[in-house]
DNA sequence: TCGCCTCTTTACCGGCGAGTAACATAGGCT
DNA sequence: AGCCTATGTTACTCGCCGGTAAAGAGGCGA
């Protein structure tokens, strides 16, 4: 699956591990890494812009200033372009559920936690392809790929409600229900963020964290709610655009 | 937009306007329209399992077993077939806000009553289509009058949410945010709702509404929470898949 | 100076799929 | 019969785009 060519040729040189022979290699090595890079994020971008199949490579490799077959020395597949960028954008989010582990507080805020950091994974610069990379766009073999890695999440995620809800700083629910509408609400941000960018990815995150935590239905502590409501005739032509 | 053929060709008859001259005519025009929307469905049909741009025309014309030019013969382009299936969910969810208008109860309660049909709506046949015509695959002229469709109902969300705030039914908070994570958990359902259909539509929209309206933080009727979170040490390897 | 390796280009192929032209059939209406 | 309209079909066009072959261009070691 990875396709980087293999060190030396063949025979490059007897070693000799210290002071390099193949001088310039380690550097080379690490340029060539940075272009292909380079070309994933250029992908990405377009990607995010017009869409994965609306964007053809030629424009890709219009946009890093190259032409088509450069962009395919560094990767071999237009498919495998938005495979690397998934997993760019994925990886965010398995790091973020790494360094959770190790929190010594509730559940609910090591959920917290995720979730801001899945929120500002999503509106990256790899959000859309994360989001949006169809199993139906790829080869069997990395739809499998990408079904296993968005159910690592999806698992993770549930695991924590569940574990939430045992320690109590969760309301009881159906993990996999709210894990649905969690990652559903963060993942739809990948659509409008790039129209409306008045926020930054972590006051998204932030914001929606809130409106998790505290639903929609008024805390108890003023006073018992149900009675506040007050019923109210809508006037006429209230729904005008 | 509307492409339907206009009604006579030109002079049929001098009209008679009880009894019919052309006698089968309304027949013919009913079955017309049946043909036509079943060509619709078809379509949603497809993009929904293949996506839009892995589903050619000639595919949809052997789900319905004729040829390319038949389904041509009752639409004018592949983005019209997407423009209507879209319309057709889009449909519902404006049914719903009309519904719910009249309706005596405080507005959260007119909010839950839009997201259950909204939800029902994403989990439909033209869900997927719904949410996910996407304005760059289509021309500029279809692709704003989306947008504004799915603007309305953003709004009308927004209003709602303006509203149950203003008679004290819904939690204050920021009506814009809060509407894109109730609009994105539901859209998203059209995301997963195909693979894991244990639940129908109205099951799950009932069950995030549940979950928007209580919130994660548990409420505080039994007792005070926050003493009760017992903060555990998780076991190594706990993240196993 | 020569050969070799890395990177990039120019110039092409092949196929898929949207959309169309033109012809075929069927069922009235006159 | 003869015609007209509605409905389908067969058989095509044509552009786009993913992917590739093959040929430079520069550098570096021998």
């Amino acid at each position: 699956m990875n396709s980087r060519r293999a060190g030396p040729p063949s025979a490059g040189k007897p070693a000799l591990p210290g002071a390099s022979p193949w001088k310039g290699n380690r550097e080379r090595l690490r340029e060539r890494e940075l272009k292909r890079e380079a070309v994933i994020r250029a992908a990405a971008r377009e990607f995010n812009r017009k869409g994965y199949h609306n964007t053809s490579l030629d424009e890709i490799a219009a946009r890093l200033e190259v032409t088509k077959p450069t962009v395919y020395y560094y990767v071999t597949s237009k498919e495998q372009l938005l495979f690397e960028c998934f997993v760019a954008g994925v990886e965010q989010i398995r790091a973020a559920f790494r360094d959770v582990r190790q929190l010594m507080v509730p559940a609910r805020e090591r959920l917290n936690a995720v979730l801001r950091h899945y929120g500002e994974a999503v509106a990256s610069e790899f959000g859309w392809c994360m989001v949006r990379a169809e199993d139906q766009d790829l080869s069997p073999a990395m739809s499998r790929h990408i079904k296993a890695l968005k159910s690592e999440i999806d698992h993770g995620i549930r695991r924590l409600i569940r574990e939430g809800v045992q320690d109590g700083s969760i309301q009881p629910c159906d993990p996999k229900m709210t894990a649905f509408a969690l990652a559903g609400a963060l993942n739809w941000i990948a659509h409008w963020y790039r129209e409306d960018r008045s926020l930054s990815g972590a006051q998204i995150a932030e914001a929606f964290v809130t409106i998790f935590e505290a639903g929609l239905r008024p805390r108890s502590s003023t006073s018992q709610v149900g009675a506040r409501e007050r019923t109210r005739r809508r006037a006429r032509g209230h729904l005008r655009r």
